[in-house]
DNA sequence: CCCCTAAGTTCGGAAACCGAACCCTAACTG
DNA sequence: CAGTTAGGGTTCGGTTTCCGAACTTAGGGG
């Protein structure tokens, strides 16, 4: 996080890149997409070194990403839960899986599959006007810098 | 990049995310569109060390993401500059943005601002469904695991 | 000539990461 | 009721990666 620069670089892209360009965050929070709750689980799925992993979930936890509630396995343990905080940057995991199904589908195909439960749908991204309604790539926005 | 593991962990979400997770590659691509394109201004504006640097932006040339291009400034010096395959990355970054905006906004707004150039209008970021139509949360998403 | 500039490269020390072993504690097991 | 198990960590020594500062390279300008 501290490598956020304190000049005209600190908005509201360069910290959530910070925190997400971390080593393992976005891997975590892709398992955490995908249902992963435990410790344990996280650690086998993604194969990262148990002691990172503590670290990660901890500043998830003290970001508001994920919270730690205890559950009962006729004992009491913790699991880490998506707030609304964390749900709320799927957009950002759907771009990421967008771009790659076209840029580095790896030739057999995805390892899962998207719908949508109402009606089974295709789920897509899209970045749009909100005045015209038109669908943007980087070149149709003008960037003004502030201050 | 290793950091993937080649069970059922490979799939279209986990390569960007490995790759996008590693230090430094948000905020480099989010430099680079912002409209930097040389390795002094990318190495003044994120404050990272010069190695780093050059073995970041080699990767993302190797995977097609930038491409170093000749300019002549009196002399032949190289430039970064983003393919369709790093333009396409866009939705990623505004889903950051609008994330960020919501929930890490540092109190005295952003730093800059993206308006369509044809209309004006503000940039908004969607996940929909293609069928429906339906704005969709990643509690509206049935998650089907293949093979 | 000497210096400047842009784009790197080199190198020694610091920080982050890794794997493996260890810890703690309540609950089963025999 | 001693021993084992399970989940969720912590500790520790060795390895990678990162950092900052200095050095390199090559053409142009004064």
């Amino acid at each position: 996080m501290s490598r956020v620069k304190v000049v005209d670089e600190l908005c509201t892209l360069s910290l959530p890149a910070a925190l997400l360009g971390e080593r393992w965050t976005l891997l975590l929070l892709r398992q955490a997409f995908l249902g992963t709750r435990r410790f344990e689980d996280f650690q086998s799925a993604m194969d990262i070194s148990r002691s990172v992993l503590t670290e990660r979930l901890a500043t998830f936890v003290d970001e508001g990403i994920l919270r730690r509630v205890p559950y009962k396995d006729s004992r009491t343990r913790y699991e880490y839960r998506l707030t609304e905080k964390g749900l709320d940057l799927y957009p950002v995991l759907m771009a990421l899986r967008k771009w790659g199904d076209k840029w580095m589908a790896p030739a057999d195909g995805t390892s899962f599959d998207l719908h949508h439960k109402d009606c089974g749908g295709d789920v897509d991204v899209r970045v749009e006007c909100t005045t015209c309604g038109e669908d943007l790539g980087a070149r149709d926005v003008r960037v003004t810098r502030l201050r």
